[in-house]
DNA sequence: TTAAATGTTATCGTTTTTGATAACTTTGTC
DNA sequence: GACAAAGTTATCAAAAACGATAACATTTAA
């Protein structure tokens, strides 16, 4: 069951469609979104933030796409915030019970 | 006027006991100090923690330490919430006007 | 007050993020 | 379509986090 389940699950996700909605659904996915909007919400493009950090577009870029891979430090989230005018708040809340996977 | 309130900070954040006060202001403090409170909340020791999350009770120390100068990652911080039965939840809220420093 | 449990500090090697640069792609406007 | 603006990707070196180990300090309970 659990492999056939893995199996299941590695195959759907070789579907770029399939993987794309996936990723939606991660947290690091919906941080990324967050970031975008208040650096428009902020008139800003990803030039002009990086200037202000004092940085170049392309770690910007990075740092807010989709595809990228890193875990960022919550310093540079901190700091990327408040280049856009913003506090970071950072909770923690109770987990959610839910089917194992 | 600037040098002379810069000096006094500087001078001011000499007494230890100052500096601790300074200190609790800090995000970086909030956030250690919250976590600690899900992992007690969660009925865990450092070391139990750290076992959950197949690293060292040090490291789980370095990371919850006042002291500590680190900016973990946020996949850090995410781990370390969900050993403790938390989800972490990131929100950016408009910046607060204050006097300058 | 002693012993055990819990937390801290220092150090070092490894892994990962970050900064910088350059070339490339996509989007928007004329 | 042509051009400029905005965003992406790849790469490399530097900086920082992280894992592991060991010794030390503090707290708690007997």
């Amino acid at each position: 069951m659990r492999a056939t389940l893995d199996e299941f699950k590695k195959k759907a996700l070789a579907d770029p469609e399939v993987e794309k909605e996936y990723r939606k659904l991660s947290p690091a996915y919906a941080l990324r979104k967050q970031l975008i909007k208040i650096r428009k919400d902020a008139g800003l493009t990803q030039a002009e933030i990086a200037e202000i950090l004092k940085t170049n577009k392309s770690n910007i870029s990075r740092l807010e796409n989709v595809h990228s891979t890193i875990s960022p430090r919550l310093s540079t989230i901190e700091k990327y915030a408040k280049a856009a005018g913003y506090d970071l708040k950072i909770n923690f809340v109770p987990q959610i019970y839910s089917t194992p996977e």
